[in-house]
DNA sequence: ACCTGAACACCGTTCAAGT
DNA sequence: ACCTGAACACCGTTCAAGT
């Protein structure tokens, strides 16, 4: 944190202007810039301090001023999600469709939700729990987009349509629980809980569960990584078994 | 819904009072009675509708009152987190420890969260989402009780201390991404985005993606109830390879 | 002992008005 | 065209006061 960014000052003033038009005139508001601004800030500050008039006021604007870009609250959530999983679309190494067979079209594909999960821990619980809005559309991979890529992707290798559904359910409710809970074990999260009181009260609470108490160092320690990979792997083992089945 | 509780009403004035001592005077509140009202709020009018002022309006009281019994809403939302958790204790279905061997211990547990889950469709993402406070309650098993068998079943039953720790990890990520999209499509959730605007608004958004647009019906086919039985099939196998590990 | 009234510092959202 | 001031109907929370 430098001195002159920190803490929710507002230098809206000093922002460059890309254009160049007119040097000292505020720069106009936009849609995009709401919403990487949001998600900045949720990453910074956490959700429940997303606010319609803080975010204004990051922004060099009244909060009123929002509501030509975005019509409420729920939407600019909504649209918050849209930015962040659209950052895979910048990912090279998450490719449009099977090059190298369609298991490592997949490992690519949750590699690359992964990665967008890691890279905003504090927002990617939105991801994973705005109600969807269709069934096509379910967490993480809230991306018609990405959809459409993995489904098309499947069948053109061998998936009967039938088959390519079932992966699509299985491989997003892998990847929802997985990266809800490495994330959530990031630390941030919704709610100001941020109250880690250490001392004897951790002992006191588990006195009356030994083998917690007794594992709670093994409980602990964090596998994510590797855990993500062989629950992928064998996630995959079983997607080839649907691929062979017959309709 | 009869006619007499429906809507709202705030009937606390006629409520059966249990003790017998003053017949109309008020029943006295109590952490207890809150909690359970606020649980049955959120899953009749949704948890963006449960305030403090209304959850004491439900109640018979003025919202000030509730901080007698509850610090503050935060808290109160892991209090109902708690007695929805705790609803598994009535369970007769799930046992304390394994009686025939742990893949039917580990499916009767299994099977009693997301009996929960079904019975609190709009609460549940709260059990999922909350930030967890310990690495050993990681969602949706936020309780230290059943915690404390799970491990202990696993390791009369011949796990290592390590495999049963796995086992918990990967045992409450399954259940965590499946339940989560389980119950999220059964339409509640948190927002109140009940826009299902039918019409060509469908259609004319999938023009772009004719695969999804081909597959929709089959997207739309609730097959949770037999993907959750199968999932969990293969979790068990898995969990059983683990078993087999040496330290 | 238990509940409330009044108050404070916030929210999201609207709309007529400013420039 | 874009932003704001003022207002409305709410929030969570505190605290002295009522019964």
């Amino acid at each position: 944190m430098s001195a002159g960014d920190s803490d929710g000052v507002v230098d809206a003033d000093v922002a460059v202007i890309e254009g160049g038009t007119l040097p000292s005139a505020r720069v106009p508001l936009d849609r995009e810039r709401i919403l990487t601004t949001a998600v900045q800030f949720i990453d910074e500050h956490g959700l429940l301090d997303l606010t319609m008039r803080r975010l204004g006021a990051v922004l060099g604007v009244e909060a009123m001023s929002l509501y030509r870009y975005v019509p409420g609250r729920e939407e600019l959530l909504d649209g918050i999600v849209d930015t962040i999983v659209g950052e895979m679309y910048d990912d090279e190494n998450v490719i449009e469709a099977p090059q190298d067979g369609w298991p490592d079209f997949l490992q690519r594909l949750a590699h690359g939700v992964r990665r967008i999960a890691l890279a905003h821990p504090v927002a990617f619980p939105l991801v994973a729990s705005r109600p969807p809005e269709a069934p096509w559309l379910r967490p993480p991979l809230r991306n018609l987009h990405w959809v459409e890529s993995f489904l098309t992707g499947l069948i053109d290798e061998g998936f009967s349509d039938k088959a390519a559904v079932a992966a699509y359910r299985a491989f997003t409710s892998f990847l929802l629980g997985h990266l809800l809970l490495e994330v959530s074990s990031l630390g941030a999260d919704v709610g100001p809980l941020d109250v880690l009181e250490s001392g004897e009260n951790e002992s006191e609470d588990l006195a009356d569960y030994p083998v917690v108490k007794r594992l709670s160092g093994a409980l602990a320690e964090d596998h994510s990584a590797v855990e993500f990979e062989e629950s992928l792997e064998s996630l995959l083992d079983r997607i080839a078994l649907l691929r062979q089945t017959a309709d």
